[in-house]
RNA sequence: GUGGGUGUAGCUCAAGGGUUAGAGCGCCUGGCUGUGGCCCAGGAGGCUGCGGGUUCGAAACCCGUCACUCACCCCA
């Protein structure tokens, strides 16, 4: 039996490389644009900083985590999302002293054991920023301006951005009795599963897709209505903020997110186009994180997104056209090392130049220019070498011309450019 | 962890229990001795996922197992 790559862990081939670069490409364009600086955090940790800072009952952490123990003893994990670690990082590194390293992005593969299916993998990976030290809805605002622009620029079709607010640090555990009361009311209309959610996260019953939920569900207390005065006037000013950028969005009072630390403005970016798992983008404001994790108290907010996702909803128009290339064809006692040469000459002065080493004859040759898609092949043979010239075939129109082998690198660039 | 679907050529898929398991695309060769795409002709490529069972006979039916896949849970 041929060894396999594991369950839920992909290659990502030559062919689909180009969306993949795109999106890069352009999640970098865009932090950079709006003064956010990469941070390049490891893809393990110990256990201990995911268990503190997503919450030890939470699902990633309770069951989805690949822990293992290292020489010592210790335990260590990989990286189930990289908000935890770059706390750690700008803790560590007295980020907050730095006048000039508050906004960061990252990019990165992440891990979790989860079975997979559409758009869900075990290893996946992620772009994702973090602004820390602004307690100012303007962060907010920023980071989601940011998160709705890349969407967009990217032309991903039917996004939806869902946004909700789960109040101070007190105000959600206030919600909670209110909520569990009103639940406990109704409990004959709710499914095994809301059961099971009442004694493990109540809030995640309001997010139920059983019809029969949800009309139970309809009239329950709303955690947007029990928020402090101040967290609702963090809200409102934030949503003021989308209006005047006219960015749309949908109020969604059931919106949970299901890790711990987030406070007050939570948000996903969800499309149509891409299965049950239909977030490309999530995040939120994670006020208490760094002080959790034995750093100063500093707000801070960001989001994730699901590179996988964004790959699968990218219109296939999106791919960028490759540029132009040149292919040797040489063949013959002579011809051979010439072409090579004159391919050496090509890729010293920076144009794609590519041949097929296998090839022998001219007509294999032509067949792989074509599969490769170049705009001028060069013919050598010993015939051209004899004559001190090489053949240049312009491949749509079939015209050739001849031009010195000499100078015949800088020769098919002034060709190219016109081609 | 739970449930459904699917495993046949490199890829996408046919073959109602009955000869030697086929097609399209792709690949190789030739037509065209040094000129690609289109066309024509030919060719290579298969333990029908694996193991057992039923049957005169199994790619097909049954049991098991593995893999892939979709969904639940949860999440990007």
């Amino acid at each position: 039996m041929t060894i396999r790559g594991i369950k839920g862990v992909k290659d990502i081939l030559p062919d689909e490389v180009g969306r993949w670069q795109l999106i890069e490409a352009e999640a970098r364009r865009l932090a950079e644009v709006y003064g956010f600086r990469e941070i390049r955090v490891p893809i393990f940790e110990t256990t201990e900083l995911f268990a503190r800072s997503i919450g030890a009952s939470t699902d990633i952490v309770e069951k989805e985590m690949y822990t293992f123990q290292d020489r010592d003893g210790s335990s260590l994990t990989l990286r189930p999302e990289a908000t935890a670690g770059a706390v750690r990082a700008y803790i560590e590194h007295n980020l907050s002293a730095s006048p000039t390293s508050q906004k960061l992005y990252y990019f990165g593969p992440m891990f979790r054991h989860e079975r997979p299916q559409a758009g869900r993998l075990r290893q996946f990976h992620q772009f994702g920023v973090e602004s820390f030290g602004c307690a100012e809805p303007a962060a907010d605002i920023e980071v989601l301006s940011l998160l709705w622009r890349f969407f967009s620029t990217l032309g991903l079709p039917d996004l939806t951005l869902e946004i909700n607010s789960l109040g101070e640090a007190g105000d959600r555990p206030a919600y909670k009795e209110v909520l569990l009361e009103f639940l406990k009311k109704h409990e004959e209309k709710l499914c095994q599963n809301c059961l099971r959610r009442m004694a493990t996260n109540p809030l995640r019953v309001l997010d139920c897709k059983v019809p029969e939920c949800r009309a139970a569900t309809e009239h329950a207390p709303k955690l947007t209505d029990h928020l402090s005065a101040a967290a609702r006037g963090h809200f409102d000013a934030v949503l003021a903020g989308l209006r005047t950028l006219a960015i749309p969005f949908t109020l969604n009072p059931r919106l949970v997110r299901g890790l711990d630390y987030y406070t007050l403005t939570t948000f996903e970016i969800t499309t149509t186009h891409l299965g049950a798992q239909n977030a490309v983008g999530a995040g939120g404001r994670y006020d208490g994180l760094v002080e959790t994790l034995g750093g100063p108290k500093t707000p801070a907010v960001g989001f994730a997104v699901g590179l996988e996702r964004t790959v699968l909803a990218l219109p296939g128009a999106a791919v960028q056209t490759p540029s132009k290339l040149v292919y040797v064809a040489s063949f013959g006692l002579q011809g051979q090392p010439a072409g090579q040469r004159v391919l050496y000459d090509l890729r010293a002065i920076g144009i794609q130049a590519n041949t097929d080493n296998r090839a022998a004859s001219l007509k294999s040759h032509l067949k792989q220019a074509d599969r490769l898609g170049a705009s001028l092949t060069v013919i050598i043979g010993d015939d051209e070498v004899a004559k001190d010239l090489v053949v240049v075939r312009d491949m749509t129109t079939k015209e050739q011309v001849e031009i010195p082998l000499s100078s015949a690198a800088n020769g098919l660039r002034t060709r190219l450019n016109t081609a």
